[in-house]
DNA sequence: CCGAAATCACTGCGCGGCGCAGTGACTCGT
DNA sequence: ACGAGTCACTGCGCCGCGCAGTGATTTCGG
């Protein structure tokens, strides 16, 4: 087992922490700046990414949980992207209540080709690293995904301080 | 020289990507969750995580190009902290048009207090990491972050696509 | 030197994203 | 069959934000 309380471990600690900050704080002025340039809201981005990433469309209430609003809040947001023509409204047969979300792929086809350019010349970043940092790196980001999923159940469950 | 074109290191690349994409998702939410806990805006909880990360006070131009705000919604920012009793103002010896906001020790310790305590928790995460494999994490966000400010210059270069 | 230009924080104004609370449609459990 | 729960959606009001302009101060060019 290593140790974990040496000095040299202690300041590695501290210097993560601190690349973890300005690493967070970068991506917020990152989106802030493709949401910009593609004329659209952070929010909006960010809910693309979502309806990207998943095989099959979401419905409203999952947009709403995933990006933190309401579900009236969730009803706008698919308002715009539905006026600006990057998503459409299918309903659900199994279930009438819900509005399944699809993206539609030739309006989309603008913000993935940003993107996949930008993502190239961050690839290049993980070249030189070895495949078992690569590892260790997703396993960080994976575990600190899950902590922070974690961390916001215990918020929402404490009480306000006012 | 390690062979970057292997099937198992495209699959890592991958998966790299998609927890990159979930972690950060997550800390959008937890950020959120932090400010609604505090009473606050996403924004002020940046500011100040940006304000006590600093050894010495900001303007509140510097506030502006570190959060992405105009100056205007800046000295609004700062208003409404001062306001809430997070910092203060002085005005700047050197240039007397610069206002330097301070932040306020005692005030602040409820912030601070919850963070070391999420902090602590997310240090034992990293308790079963051997240093080598700190140092690389350390290094991927580094050199993410400096990517992320090299990708928003281009950004901000391109023409708009509209 | 002195006046023009740049930079600072700040302010009115309007836009619009967002939460809140309520509505109707629909599903599910008993 | 009926009530409780859940879905997406809709007025409403709040307020963070960008924009454009202001006065004060610094910097720079002739």
């Amino acid at each position: 087992m290593t140790d974990v309380t040496g000095p040299d471990r202690a300041r590695l600690y501290e210097e993560l922490a601190l690349e973890s900050r300005r690493y967070l704080a970068a991506y917020v002025l990152f989106n802030q700046a493709v949401a910009d340039h593609l004329g659209l809201h952070p929010t909006d981005v960010q809910c693309l990414s979502l309806l990207t990433a998943e095989p099959e469309p979401l419905t409203v209430r999952q947009i709403a949980d995933r990006t933190g609003l309401t579900t009236g809040s969730a009803t706008r947001l698919v308002d715009r992207l539905e006026r600006g023509g990057y998503v459409t409204r299918t309903p659900d047969r199994q279930d009438r209540r819900r509005v399944l979300v699809t993206p539609v792929p030739e309006r989309l086809a603008r913000v993935t080709a940003l993107w996949d350019d930008l993502g190239e010349t961050w690839q290049t970043l993980l070249d030189d690293h070895s495949e078992d940092e690569l590892r260790a790196i997703t396993r960080h980001l994976r575990r600190a995904h899950d902590l922070g999923h974690t961390q916001i159940r215990r918020l929402r469950a404490l009480p306000r301080p006012d």
